[in-house]
DNA sequence: CTCTGGTGCTAAAAGGATTTAGCAACACGA
DNA sequence: TCGTGTTGCTAAATCCTTTTAGCACCAGAG
């Protein structure tokens, strides 16, 4: 492997300039350079296989083709990891690279996490967490920056699911299934606390809105916010014990997953007995036994778009992005 | 804010030179300035909050203390994106960052990503793969490789789980507490394959040596490669027609999730009827009720690894990581 | 023949770091 | 006084690209 040509040595091949040879590769407008002397630029460039020196380009423009992604636990994560996905086929797909760095949940950690970006020179930055909440994030010079998932203070456009389209979505699915006597477990009024949660008061609207528009309410609710399998287990027995229902909407999968095991100890089958539907959609939906109808968090929808909203500037204070329903197999039609 | 501060800046600060500040910020050996100019230096750079700009540094160096992270579905996967974060951790603390791209299976895309990191300059790369399996990397002119969670035909150096010592393990420890009576599910033939597997083979040697060595050999096995809950889930129920067992050693977490639902059809209950023990550690085996004893792919440290060895230079060609048991409650102690 | 304007290209500077080669000052021995 | 060596520092080149300013040439008008 030869050493990587530079624009010189197309130069030389060409016959030309430096001058001209970047003038041609960089397609540079009102700029007056025969056909001929494109033409032998391009193949001496094709022949040598030349490569930008992003370095060198990166040090006369000030601008690197990278933008940084900060996030709490994202890439760590389960759930979130598409988000990355995103940001990287959106990337790719603009010839940019994405810095990616993890800060945990602490203070200190984002500062020195965000110190490493400008050292970098990233062109902008994401901040993506895990759960949509609200963050503090500094506002930079003249930086951009988009979160994902979450809202911050100083008002950055942020990038988030619509929630309440999702939680509409949900009880409007069982309800036109025939369901009207329903629990639901994960309400929660800390929950509401936006440091806490940006969204989730949008899905209990959304949950609220389409039960009032049937003209029912919701049997029997358990209020939590652990939202584990424990709490799952246990807040269906606790349903299942107050109230005779058809269905129960669970906050998450891995509370689903507690339903799914009070259920079977019941001797309840899902969805003969028992339907179920869900939030976020993780991997774990699949895996259960019917597999779990679930409404899913787009992380790879909302990475890609924080990344558009961050190179193709002035974004809007707040992108939705629809929570699609996973329609699988623990939902009875009752009809 | 000020604009980014220069070598030159904290020269003039300093009344010295470029050139000595830039010998005592590098920290030069065999140089010989003064004490004084040093700390002049030091206090300039201090006061300007110096960061050297690392375009104009990897141009003139020819490094750019950026590594290239190049995987078949790592980052978006939920069982290894711990390996990134090794990468991630161990990239920060050697002050080098991490540029993360997901190439799919496809040769083309490797190539293609191979290409970015080129262009990029990256100083080295890591190929991480989601299963430990032999793949085709090329070789690079000098430009150091280490192969993550795989191996390669053409023998770059590669980290990998220790899978016969986690076999051995995993019998082991069923054997010390008691158990004679004990099913496998997931024995394959074509898994030996190194295109498909790397490890597999060492794993059912070591499973097979702590048997031999105990003079037991298994009640019953259940042949098969596709290791999802299905599987687990039928594999069970033939082990639990065939074989009265005490334990069940299952090939992942998703498989013993199978075991989970079949053992609690059968009204058995775990660990006190039927012991399970597992392989991989995913997130879902801490769902499980009751917890998934299991052997964990050490994805964090294979990545951490992987880094060290890339930068610290001539690896060796192969790099064991041990894989902690998860001592959980799925198993019980017959003593 | 001179001037003007357009055309096609290039020399040179700039961007910020590292590094080579070497200068100036001084001490010391002969 | 001269030569030699050491000490402490710096000028200038270099890495590769982009961009500004402008040169040389030619055609056509006056």
């Amino acid at each position: 492997m030869a050493k990587r040509a530079t624009l010189a040595d197309v130069a030389q091949l060409a016959g030309l300039s430096t001058t001209t040879v970047s003038m041609v590769l960089n397609d540079r407008p009102n700029t007056r350079l025969s056909q001929d002397a494109a033409d032998r630029v391009r193949s001496a460039a094709a022949k040598l296989n030349y490569r930008p020196n992003p370095a060198a380009r990166g040090l006369r423009l000030g601008k690197t083709r990278t933008v940084g992604f900060i996030s709490d636990e994202v890439t760590i994560t389960r759930y979130a990891s598409a988000m990355i996905r995103g940001l990287l086929e959106e990337a790719e797909k603009r010839d940019h690279t994405v810095l990616i760095s993890e800060s945990g949940r602490r203070a200190d950690r984002i500062a020195s996490a965000l110190d490493l970006m400008l050292d970098r020179q990233a062109d902008g930055i994401v901040f993506g967490l895990m759960g949509a909440k609200q963050i503090d994030v500094p506002v930079l010079a003249d930086l951009p920056v988009v979160i994902a998932n979450a809202t911050s203070s100083p008002g950055h456009p942020c990038v988030l699911p619509d929630e309440y389209r999702a939680g509409y979505d949900a009880a409007k699915y069982l309800l036109d299934r025939g369901h009207r006597r329903i629990g639901f477990i994960g309400r929660s009024e800390a929950l509401l606390d936006p440091a806490l949660s940006a969204t989730i008061g949008s899905r209990y609207a959304g949950l609220d809105a389409a039960m009032a528009e049937a003209g029912v309410s919701f049997a029997h609710q358990v209020d939590g916010r652990h939202w584990e399998p424990d709490f799952g287990y246990s807040g269906a027995r606790e349903i299942l014990d107050q109230a005779e229902v058809t269905a129960i909407i669970s906050a998450n999968d891995r509370v689903a997953l507690g339903v799914y095991q009070a259920a079977q100890e019941r001797g309840l089958r899902i969805p003969e007995d028992l339907s179920v539907i869900s939030f976020d959609d993780e991997y774990l939906a699949s895996y259960l036994r019917p597999k779990l109808t679930t409404m899913q968090i787009p992380y790879l929808e909302i990475g890609r778009t924080a990344l558009q909203l961050l190179l193709d500037g002035n974004a809007p204070d707040r992108t939705l992005v629809p929570m699609p329903l996973q329609e699988r197999a623990s939902v009875r039609d009752l009809r």
